[in-house]
DNA sequence: ACCTGAACACCGTTCAAGT
DNA sequence: ACCTGAACACCGTTCAAGT
C-alpha cells in the first residue's frame, strides 16, 4: 500500500484510492462481471479512461482490489491468532471463525481473492500476498506442535486440513441451510472434530 | 431432457443441444463471464438470434447448462453409492470422491452450477435440482443409520458435514498444495475423520 | 504527471421482417 | 415454428490530444 501524495490535481485527492473504494462497493453487490468501469468514472465525476493512469486495465483494478482483500484477511487472522498464551485449540478455532466471518461478510470480495489468486496468468505479487495472509494458520499449527498440542509434519501441509474445513463452511454457508445452528458454533464443532485428527497419537 | 425431433429445418437437427454442447466447451475454457453469445453463434454458422427461439437470453442458456450438470453430478453419485450392501464407510467415501472428481473434471461447469444456484433470483426449477443431484448425500447417512453406523437425527444435516468437507476440498484442491499426495487419498482421509463424528457414542 | 474525447471492435437485447 | 438483419445502448481499450 504506497500511499501518494494528496496534490488534489483534477478532481480528487486519490483518484486509485477513490476507485477502489466505489470498486469494491459495485463488486459487493453485483460481482466482478457486471462491474464496469465507465460506470465507476461516471460515478466519480471523471472522464472513462482517468483511470488508465493508475491501472493498466480492468483486470488490473481488480486484481488490485484482490490484493487489499488479502491483505485485510491476513490482518483479521493474524489479529484472531495474536493471543500466544492461548492453547492451540482456542486459537485455531478463532483462526476459523476469523476466516468465516471476513468470507461472510465480505462475499463478493472474497470470492474475486480466490478467484483472481487462481486464474491462470496471475500476478506473482498476488500469489504472495496470499501466502501473506494465510501465514497465521500454518504459523499457529507449528506452535501447536512445539506445545505438542499437533503431531509432527509440514506445518503448511497440515494446516491444509484447516483451511479446508473452513472452505468448506464458506461454500456451503451460501446455501444457509444451517438448520438454525449460528455459523460461529458449526465452525467450532467442525474444527473442533479437524483437531482430533492433528492430535499426537497416544 | 426432452428431445427434439430431428426435422433439420434450416441449420441443425436441434440447434438447442448444439448451443449448449458449444457453450459447455466455451465454458471450460475462458469461464461464464467470456462466454459470448454471437461468437457461439458464428461457430454454429447461425445468426446471432438464432438462440433466441431456444433460450430467452444468455442467463438462460447459462441456467440450462448449470442443470444439465447438476443432473450429470447426480448421476455420478447415485451410481458412486448404488451399492447398497458396502458399508457406509465405503459408500460415503465413494459419494466423496465421485463428487471432487466430478467438480475437477468440470471445473468452469460445476462452478457455474454452484453460481448459478445461488445468485438471487435463481429458478426454483434449479434449486430443485440442485437437491436431487445432491441426494444420494442425505440418502446414503439415511442408510447409514439403518444400519447402525450413523448418530440418530436429521440426515440432510448430518450430510452437511460431508459436503462440507468435500466442499473444502475442491476449494483447495485448486491451489494444487497437496505436497504430492493423490486427491482420491486425501478425499479418503479427510471423510474417514469426518465419519468419527457421526458415529454413535459408545 | 494526470486527465479528456473521439474512435474501434466488441457485447446482449429488442424489434420488425422473412420463410 | 424457426431464423435473419438492422438498430440500440452498452462495454473495454487504443490513440492523439490537451493542461
Amino acid at each position: 500500500m504506497v500511499k501518494k501524495k494528496a496534490t488534489r490535481p483534477y478532481h480528487h485527492g486519490d483518484l486509485r484510492a477513490a476507485l477502489l473504494e466505489v470498486a469494491e462497493k459495485a463488486l459487493e453487490k453485483g460481482g466482478s462481471e457486471t462491474l464496469s468501469l465507465r460506470e465507476l468514472s461516471r460515478e466519480l465525476g471523471v472522464s472513462s479512461m482517468a483511470f488508465r493512469n493508475h491501472f493498466a486495465n480492468k483486470q488490473a483494478l481488480l486484481d488490485a482490489l484482490a490484493r487489499e482483500g488479502l491483505n485485510r484477511l491476513g490482518v483479521a487472522l493474524n489479529r484472531a491468532i495474536s493471543d500466544r498464551e492461548q492453547d492451540f485449540d482456542t486459537r485455531i478455532i478463532k483462526f476459523a471463525r476469523a476466516y468465516v466471518r471476513f468470507a461472510m461478510k465480505h462475499a463478493a470480495l472474497f470470492r474475486l481473492m480466490f478467484l483472481s489468486k487462481h486464474r491462470t496468468g496471475a500476478p506473482a505479487e498476488l500469489i504472495e500476498a496470499s501466502y501473506r495472509a494465510l501465514a497465521p494458520g500454518p504459523a499457529t499449527v507449528a506452535d501447536g506442535q512445539a506445545s505438542g498440542a499437533v503431531v509432527q509434519g509440514d506445518p503448511a501441509r497440515l494446516a491444509l486440513v484447516v483451511f479446508s474445513a473452513v472452505e468448506g463452511l464458506i461454500a456451503i454457508s451460501t446455501d444457509g441451510q444451517f438448520f438454525g445452528q449460528p455459523l460461529d458454533r458449526l465452525t467450532e464443532e467442525i474444527v473442533s472434530q479437524i483437531i482430533l485428527g492433528l492430535r499426537p497419537r497416544l
